[in-house]
DNA sequence: TTGAAAGCGCTAACAT
DNA sequence: ATGTTAGCGCTTTCAA
């Protein structure tokens, strides 16, 4: 295997010097089109592909940005994903990714490693709440914006008004006549936790009710299916007189094992006990009863991160906060 | 911001040469400790970071691998990418990744983008049969492992032996007695389609029955959710006596369809009629009743194409064939 | 419009 | 064990 053909090679097929074969490449303009003409067949027939690294290495500008996720194998974060890749592809630049698995450790290999590629910027969704690491790779240089964050913090970043999707989930039910329900929710160490609880709180208190009456909290151990179907047993389990008569959950995974365990017994849904989840994963709306739930913009806070890098800020520490949205399907509402 | 500091800054500050700045970051064993410990404390103290790019340009390696896959969005690539992921980790690699969405022309821009990055070598899920563009960038030089591929390319790469997967869910359904299988397939353009279909046929013969007979195939219009329901409809309308004693179908998401119209029908599942899938989804053993299916080994399907990639192989064709794997869940076995 | 030449940050060969 | 230096492929002045 030869060589690959470097700018030189391009120059003394074409019969010209570097510095117009560069031109071609940049400024096309700067060039006279017999000369361009020459040029590009030149680097047609060597098979010339530019060197992004000397490009790079010369001009100073990255042609690549970095992601880093929980975990690329959460449909979540995968939609995030592609909504980065849609706002890349306008640019042409290329996008490197990798999951932290929740490990602090990760997290700082990653960033070093973006760090050393000189990315244009770096797109994160932080393992903890502790962002030394992020705010030293800042201040050496490199753009940071955080997605999924809480939207108060001293990066530029996306979130979304996770006390709104309590809110909404939560005025729903209270719409629908409910008026005993209990959200199954995970630990309030979870900003997202915390935040829903308050919208569902607050929603309560919104429809001139005691939210202490009408909306009892229980949290989970895990936010899985299996969690949710433990849950679900548990509320069965109660006297009559204690039953919720609506549960949202604080996630759709939760609220799947919620609904197989209350089908199962025979519990109808939604007329004894309507259902509500949050996230809208793919599979909600092909359950056999399809789940109401609370929809994130996946694509757009992607979408939206990679914007807010590539764009340049009037100030630096832009924030981007979506709203969620109240997916009606028949867990809550009987279909007609 | 002050500008970023090099090994030149670096070796100034430590008072030695560029030479053994280079040397402590490469091959710390060629420097005597105390003067690697003056370096070491001059890069902590600049926060130096070396850069990849120019690391590249003078030493001719790249640090980055690049994946194109048909869409990131989907759970089966996810997981793929997942094993790259922890495949590239060994080696500290970058990961570029982008998806095509079937888009041929997306696949030769990033083919050409990541040319361009000089990356160690591309891994691909093909959109098309037609192999030129791969070739020919494999011809300049970059190296070119399919994913998912027939197995019988001019390109190393690692497959799933699909007819085997075929083989494996018709022959369980034999084993419970059945006789009369319907196979709700994707039209036979598609290679999967096909050597699933083949497989599921030669498993009828194998058990010493005539395939004609016992295996109906029904090509769906799309492999989704809604196609499963429909075709699920269409069988029971049919008079009982053409009716199918089981199902096996393409994907789990058509058996997901499937599922949800005969459960809804009163069929009971799995004792009139077992359902069988094929990919194993996440959401399989989470729903009403738990799917049996066929489980491809995509985690390791990403770690080998990686493996293939940087492992030097003797025989520069090799190719990697994996073997799917049945998992009986209650959709085809009442559980016990 | 085109050419000549410097130099981006680093590694590796060679010299000391 | 450490220093010196050429040069990877490219972009970008500056000159012609």
């Amino acid at each position: 295997m030869r060589q690959r053909p470097s700018v030189t090679d391009v120059a003394s097929v074409a019969g010209v010097s570097v510095g117009t074969v560069s031109n071609v490449l940049n400024r096309p303009d700067r060039v006279s089109g017999p000369t361009r003409a020459r040029v590009e067949k030149a680097i047609a027939d060597l098979g010339f592909v530019p060197s992004a690294s000397a490009r790079q290495l010369r001009a100073g500008v990255a042609q690549s940005v970095g992601a880093i996720v929980l975990d690329l194998a959460n449909p979540f974060f995968t939609s995030v994903m592609r909504g980065i890749e849609d706002r890349l592809a306008e640019e042409s630049l290329a996008l490197m990714v990798s999951s932290t698995d929740d490990d602090p450790a990760r997290e700082t290999h990653f960033l070093r490693m973006y760090e050393q590629h000189e990315v244009r910027g770096i797109l994160v969704t932080p393992v903890g709440t502790d962002h030394s690491e992020l705010a030293a790779v800042r201040d050496r240089g490199t753009r940071v914006v955080l997605m999924d964050s809480d939207g108060d913090s001293a990066f530029p970043g996306v979130s979304v008004d996770d006390a709104h999707g309590g809110h909404l989930a939560v005025a729903h039910l209270l719409d629908l006549g409910r008026r005993r329900i209990t959200f199954l929710n995970g630990p309030s160490t979870i900003r997202q936790c915390l935040d829903r609880l308050t919208g569902a709180r607050r929603a309560v208190v919104d429809a001139g009710l005691n939210p202490d009456e009408v909306l009892t909290e229980r949290v989970l151990p895990a936010l899985n299916a299996d969690a949710g179907e433990a849950a679900a047993h548990a509320l069965l389990a109660l006297p009559r007189s204690e039953r919720p008569d609506a549960v949202f959950c604080v996630n759709d995974l939760v609220a799947l094992g919620v609904l197989r365990t209350l089908l199962r017994a025979g519990v109808e849904v939604p007329q004894r006990i309507p259902v509500v989840g949050y996230d809208d994963i793919g599979f909600a709306s092909m359950l056999m009863v399809p789940l109401t739930t609370i929809r994130q913009p996946t694509h757009q806070i992607g979408w939206s991160a990679a914007d807010l890098l590539l764009r340049p800020q009037p100030e630096s520490l832009a924030q981007v906060r979506f709203s969620p949205e109240l997916v009606v399907r028949a867990s809550s509402v009987a279909a007609g």
